[in-house]
DNA sequence: AAGAAGTCCTGGGCGC
DNA sequence: TGCGCCCAGGACTTCT
């Protein structure tokens, strides 16, 4: 699923568009577009130039020459794939974007749960997913301090935190389970008892893994694809998620999965404490 | 007011 | 081969 390493190689695979014109948009399924209606979309959407594109957290934003900006949240199995523009949508084709020299971009998305919203300059907070975000993770304002004040007012499972956007922007389910690991933690305890030495840890473990993401061009479980059509790297290497009852790549153990804050969870009963 | 539970949605994997 | 069932999960809403 795309979470903040996805949609950061999505982005750079998207840079050219920058300087491009939406000459039409064809929406297959109106239920992706969340803001205008319809008719008002495409109307504002059609001849506008692309200006930049640009990342927050699990958003991708294409910004317009209007000062607009199109947010597009690829949620659990969306995908923005660049095409040439006779490329016939697939069964799964959300929305076409045509764009001049003969390209078009399609969002696809087999579960219906992605969304795309335009909104006028300096109102991206009218997008809720994007009011209210942390720092971006690899950015220096999200530093160990800003880390331990965002978990201080926290009480359930450590998981849980990592999961809220609030407090780590982008992070998502398969990434949260790596860090978790690779900070040596069990997924379930909870945030009052961890020592200051842990959390320190696990803040060098959150910005580890989601560089290592974007450095393999993310996980490809299942439905993800970059902004060309490839899959990633990253889940050749993945030492928990979706390695359940395999052999620890650390200390040999099995592997277990257990349910934490709604979410499936898988780690090591030996590494994790 | 943080956190748990329910909701949306569809394809894939499972048992029989 | 095919049917029904359950699961996956991001973020919003509702309830506690």
């Amino acid at each position: 699923m795309p979470e903040l390493p996805e949609v950061e190689t999505i982005r750079r695979d998207l840079t050219p568009l920058a300087g491009r014109t939406i000459t039409d948009v064809e929406v297959l399924w109106p239920g992706a577009i969340k803001a205008p209606a319809l008719r008002e979309f495409g109307e504002r959407v059609r001849g506008q130039r692309i200006t930049g594109v640009e990342r927050r957290g699990k958003h991708l934003i294409l910004c317009l020459a209007s000062g607009e900006e199109l947010i597009f949240h690829l949620r659990l199995t969306g995908r923005l794939v660049l095409t040439p523009a006779e490329q016939e949508p697939g069964r799964h084709t959300r929305a076409v974007f045509f764009l001049d020299e003969g390209e078009a971009l399609h969002f696809a998305d087999v579960r219906k749960f992605g969304t795309i919203h335009l909104v006028k300059a300096g109102e991206r907070q009218a997008v809720s997913s994007l009011a209210g975000l942390a720092p971006e993770p690899l950015s220096e304002e999200f530093t160990l301090d800003w880390f331990r004040s965002a978990l201080a007012r926290r009480r359930g499972p450590i998981k849980g935190a990592l999961l809220d956007q609030a407090v780590v922007a982008g992070m998502g389910n398969i990434y949260a389970d790596e860090a978790l690991f690779r900070a040596g933690l069990r997924p379930d305890r909870p945030v009052p008892e961890l020592a200051s030495a842990e959390v320190e840890r696990l803040w060098e473990a959150i910005r580890a893994v989601l560089a290592e993401g974007i450095r393999l061009r993310g996980t490809s479980v299942r439905d993800y694809v970059d902004g060309r059509g490839e899959p990633g790297g990253f889940q050749k290497v993945l030492s928990v998620y979706g390695r359940k009852g395999q052999p620890c790549r650390r200390c040999g153990a099995p592997l277990q999965r257990m349910r934490v804050a709604g979410r499936g969870t898988t780690f090591c009963p030996h590494c994790q404490r």
